[in-house]
DNA sequence: TATCGTCTACGAAGATTTTCGTTGATTCTA
DNA sequence: TAGAATCAACGAAAATCTTCGTAGACGATA
């Protein structure tokens, strides 16, 4: 089985792949825009990452155009089950309901979250059975 | 509000930190040979990072022995839920409902995890209520 | 006391991640 | 067409994290 081992993102790497995720292929300028209102990030700093993710693997390039266009190569459920995997074996010994007690019991959990919840358990129960 | 800000673990912290939540008050070389036994892992590094820690205020060190003892000041709990806010924050935009989901699909959830989950989630909502 | 084993302290090297200045090419505009 | 704006490439600095060698203190023991 070929593992598709794209190495787990760095900080700075996650922040964009969820610009990435969230507008779809995006230039530089477009990512550095969307990350610079939250903090100070240089432009040429966001385009180094890009180009290391390149390097990874991690987002493809579209050189058609002058500016570049960058998109994450996996969709977002891949990384993302893949960080809290990562989670779930460094911090819970691998246990998921572990995770999701603590995961529980931060901050506000909205009663409508615990019935989405609720629903998203059933779901998985019925798919996997 | 005075945030008891220790900084979040950094991976080989948290190594360190699962022992000695595991063990309780333990000395270098304690710690040294449960970490040892997985990967290798010098005696002089654990003893460094633990110098770390304690410079940081994520252990606390008793120097009464020759041996110094060292003890997590933060419960375990303290620090996991620190851990997957962290995480929910930075990979789910605060949705702990999407967190939940992709531990969900992340490999094998058995039918017990299942049930203790939902236990959990009654819990949960009878105590906030 | 001389020697061996165990311990902390310290500093620095190595590895990884993040940041950015500079250069040169391309495109736009007056 | 000259100058300004925009862009990718690159290298290297800065910041952070991990590793370990070495030195010196302490204690046991022969």
């Amino acid at each position: 089985m070929q593992k598709s081992t794209t190495p787990k993102p760095t900080v700075m790497e996650l922040a964009i792949l969820r610009v990435l995720w969230e507008r779809g292929p995006a230039t530089v300028r477009d990512v550095h825009e969307v990350l610079d209102s939250g903090k100070a990030t240089g432009y040429t700093t966001v385009l180094k990452l890009l180009q290391i993710m390149t390097a990874k693997g991690m987002v493809v390039r579209n050189e058609d155009e002058r500016a570049h266009v960058y998109e994450a190569r996996l969709p977002a459920e891949n990384t993302k089950r893949q960080l809290v995997s990562d989670l779930v074996q460094r911090a819970f010994s691998g246990s998921a309901s572990q995770l999701i007690m603590h995961a529980l019991s931060g901050k506000k959990t909205s009663p409508a979250e615990i019935e989405e919840i609720r629903r998203m358990l059933d779901e998985h129960e019925r798919k996997t059975k």
